[in-house]
DNA sequence: GTATATGCAAATGTTTTGCAGCTGT
DNA sequence: ACAGCTGCAAAACATTTGCATATAC
């Protein structure tokens, strides 16, 4: 069930230390879940999770990513429709924003250059410092419309909420 | 009920101009809702909205706030808690973005320099041609503790869902 | 062996919808 | 007059929780 590839061994390695760090177990569940969102290029939907391991029960799946979101394994996005996404957090996955298309829900990861990732840094710290507020991270969103939605305009082929 | 300040009453014609020309009404359930998310300096939930102007019906209040949404006059903002927060639109607020607090859920605007801005727009727009997305809009939200819940560390008087 | 995790079914809480009556134009 | 709007009560969701059983360490 469990590839075995380099990477995904040492991901689940790093994995496994920072959930007994907080005396979490790594169960066959957990380890299941997590190869599921490793293995997707985007993040996932509660039903987008359970379509890919339809033997994963969803109530421990809510669970499980809520064990994993506290021991900063996982996060979730909200995209601004029905669903939640969840994907591998920034720590593992490295800093990065969302594309998120309005018709069909998809989200892509994306990176920006580091000259703009370093204003932004500055500007939000400088907009918290005025408020007194305590920065613990940002988000950044982009919305439109993707290739296939673009291409498919008035069509509305949804890719629905597996996604 | 409606004040009768003049930058009221012109965020009221225009209002109405949008409605009209969308073929709905501009009904007084609905200014009431426009009045009580423009006399707010903040976002609103559901039940913030509710609270503040306690007559208007839950229901009505999300069919209209969807009424509104469709014709550009309000927007909805994912604050990754349990509720969805609603303010006027950005093209009767200006562009700007949102300072959200872990603890008690409180949203404030915040507004970015506008090298940082342009900046943002530009390497944006060169991720998604990159991908062939098209975009419509960006949302930046930073994430951490507002002034009151640095301050009472670990007792999270909650401002709870109201706000 | 014991604390932790699981899966089911039931509960919760937000948002949506059906419908009969009201209102704006 | 008539399309659109309202409010209530009921429905539909996603998500959470209680509990008895199974599992990891």
């Amino acid at each position: 069930m469990c590839t075995t590839k380099p990477e995904h061994e040492f991901l689940h390695a790093q994995i496994a230390t920072m959930l007994s760090q907080a005396n979490y177990r790594y169960t066959n569940n957990r380890r299941r879940l997590v190869e599921t969102l490793s293995r997707s290029d985007r993040p996932l939907t509660l039903p987008g999770i359970i379509a890919a391991e339809p033997s994963l029960a969803p109530s421990s799946v809510y669970r499980n990513l809520e064990v994993l979101e506290k021991t900063g394994i996982t996060c979730r996005i909200s995209a601004g429709n029905e669903h939640t996404y969840f994907e591998l957090s920034e720590s593992l996955l490295g800093h990065h924003h969302h594309m998120i298309c309005v018709t069909c829900g998809v989200i892509q990861d994306i990176s920006l250059d580091p000259e703009t990732e370093h204003l932004i840094e500055q500007s939000l710290s400088s907009a918290a410092s005025h408020a007194n507020f305590t920065p613990t991270h940002h988000t950044l969103d982009l919305y439109g419309r993707c290739v296939d939605c673009t291409r498919e305009r008035g069509a509305h082929t949804s890719r629905s909420t597996t996604g």
